[in-house]
DNA sequence: TTATTATTTAAGTGATTGCTTAAATATATA
DNA sequence: TATATATTTAAGCAATCACTTAAATAATAA
């Protein structure tokens, strides 16, 4: 309640509370939420995410060779996936391998079923 | 094939060439979603897109009351979903009330259900 | 008409993004 | 040791983001 932005008398108030109550109830899993769908707002961060739902690991090597990027840039939303925690890496003499770690591919899954079933087109389409 | 980033001899170029044709196969439905993704990858998004799958439709002024910003700013956020398709619009005199387009509530419904259940506190803990 | 209200639009701004190139680090091999 | 390879880090930069404030639109009411 208190300042309200606009003066309507039409608002309806029990729905305005109900959301705000809402809203509060789940405020850090939306906080959370969106720092990873940010990270996953990004095609080349999508990719990523998705090659890695179904290859066991890969180098940021392999990385720069799939999506035809440069080494340094690959590595760059490597570390960023990794300082948030969706990925998980582990050196093998001269290489790094990076992996999904597992909670977030259970998040992101049904995403990646509806871009495999290519029915994120179809459904988006009309 | 071609111009290869790092020279090493280990490489598992099956699994690079059929990561290429993955991707490939999907580059237009990663594209599209990760447009989509980077819409809900803000937190104020969020939390309208997750409001608009449960109210049948807000206008912005409720939405500056529930989500405690200005007007304009929220203005803006619904500007970008509606542009993007996400969003449906309907006048009915000086307000406008937006609402949330099914195909896009069906999609992001799984990831609304784990923020519901928090879930996704739990499941992202470890 | 004029005034009020709801919304959008526009301009400005500081912060963030995602790349580039070059340099630094780490590991293996000769 | 010295050399080569894989990766990261750092600096620089254009582009985008998300807000702010002020002005413009649109619809209603006096």
């Amino acid at each position: 309640m208190s300042k309200q932005s606009c003066i309507r008398d039409v608002a309806d108030l029990n729905q305005i509370n109900r959301c705000i109550d809402s809203i509060h109830a789940v405020e850090s899993s939306i906080l959370k939420l969106s720092d990873i769908l940010k990270l996953a707002g990004n095609d080349v961060r999508l990719k990523i995410l998705f090659l890695l739902s179904t290859e066991k690991d890969l180098c940021p090597c392999d990385l720069s060779d799939i999506l035809d990027m440069t080494v340094p840039a690959v590595s760059q939303h490597l570390r960023k996936l990794k300082d948030a925690g969706l990925l998980d890496s582990r050196r093998e003499g001269k290489l790094i391998f990076y992996s999904l770690q597992k909670p977030y591919d259970d998040l992101l899954k049904p995403l990646f079923n509806q871009i495999e079933n290519n029915t994120i087109m179809e459904v988006l389409a009309a």
